[in-house]
DNA sequence: GATAGTTTCATACAGTTGTTTGAATTGCAA
DNA sequence: TTGCAATTCAAACAACTGTATGAAACTATC
């Protein structure tokens, strides 16, 4: 077997057994099991489990953040360089949300994993995830643009509750659909991504409100 | 040393460490070790590992529940049986926000333990917390009074993504900080709450305005 | 102050964890 | 083919995990 079948099979394996059980319900001896390798292929291809979690945090942290940002700059692009705020939401929590959630079940292992990553408390991606930050300030710029005037703290306060109910909508998905007895359609992904546009949206519009009268958008719904 | 006295420096020591430092990261023997007891002790006393951890959630989840409808039954007093919706958002996320974040650094390990349980993926707490539903209906009941003929579906998105809003804040305090470079002020519990408390509030309100035209918001595509 | 019932303690246990080792196997160039 | 490096493999490693044991220390009752 080549050298990358092994690699891209331990990752692949590490992938879908964290984004399905957490980290902490995971071992070594899990991962080789379902990429059916051997044990020490680990060490000898990635250093140490550390070393494998930050190569897996980090290539799929490249690939998200490539994905929101071709959404982003198609958005501007149509908009003259300039996107509507729901345009920029939607780039940042759709992707997620579409690699999660939706009816075909072929919910991607790479955007649970990443999602599983955000919430969950490992030294390691904690480390790394840092670099989050400097992505998060293309949004902020974006936002900035298309509401000039807003104040800062509101641009942050957006774009961390978007990203808020990204996760928790993935995370708890379950939850929320015994809850609401099936009344909340969690298939509806494009649906979701509009409610959460439009939910900060309307945020943004009551802060501006104190001198312009609000603006009402409709939210699509099924 | 009495029973009692035994059994609390162990619930408060491992409520605090699993608050700091996550469920994945603390031994027994840490927990021993901060409470100032005999390892042994938490099998004496707890029969095992997961039966600690299930009376700390179920304990704390109870008193948090409390907690919050305390002051959901206050506001409807209040308002002669009906709550606002803002007063009822602020009495599911006013407890565990005030619990976590503030200046005075007083922020109780409890409410942190309680978002660290609800963020990260334990098995014997993901059995427990079936509960939880039963408590968010009472809310629910909350908001269907407060506005009338509003669809169930939208009752349950709100609250969810109040929930969401709260543990990200809880979560990610610190990055929202950095990113924000200081223009988020995470001291400012109060503001806080009515922040995310409006941000649902026009939510729901631009769905009930936008029940006349049924427009469809555009939804930005590449 | 002897007795019986709790509670503490040091210690050991069996199982699991990530990692290492050194020999076997493979792949490939000369 | 021969030779050599890269890769795989079974096995063992030390460290750590939660749990169990039995003796010691404590507490309260008579």
């Amino acid at each position: 077997m080549s050298t990358d079948q092994t690699r891209l099979a331990i990752l692949a394996a590490a992938e879908r057994l964290y984004a399905d059980r957490g980290f902490g319900e995971v071992t070594l001896r899990d991962i080789v099991a379902a990429a059916e390798v051997n044990l020490a292929a680990v060490n000898y291809h990635f250093g140490s489990k550390e070393d494998l979690i930050a190569e897996l945090y980090v290539s799929r942290s490249v690939a998200l953040n490539r994905e929101r940002l071709t959404e982003l700059k198609a958005a501007e692009d149509a908009g003259g360089g300039r996107a509507a705020v729901e345009a920029v939401i939607a780039a940042l929590v759709g992707p997620p949300l579409r690699g999660c959630l939706g009816p075909d079940r072929q919910r991607s292992a790479a955007a649970r994993f990443m999602v599983r990553a955000s919430a969950e408390s490992v030294p390691v991606i904690r480390r790394i995830r840092t670099r989050e930050i400097g992505h998060l300030r293309r949004f902020a710029a974006a936002l900035r643009r298309a509401l000039p005037g807003l104040p800062e703290a509101d641009i942050y306060w957006a774009l961390h509750f978007a990203l808020a109910m990204t996760h928790e909508t993935i995370n708890g998905a379950e939850r929320l659909q015994r809850l609401s007895g099936g009344a909340c359609d969690l298939d509806d992904v494009a649906g979701i991504v509009a409610r959460i546009a439009t939910t900060v949206v309307q945020a943004l519009a009551a802060d501006t409100t104190a001198a312009a009268p609000p603006r009402r958008a409709a939210r699509p719904r099924a």
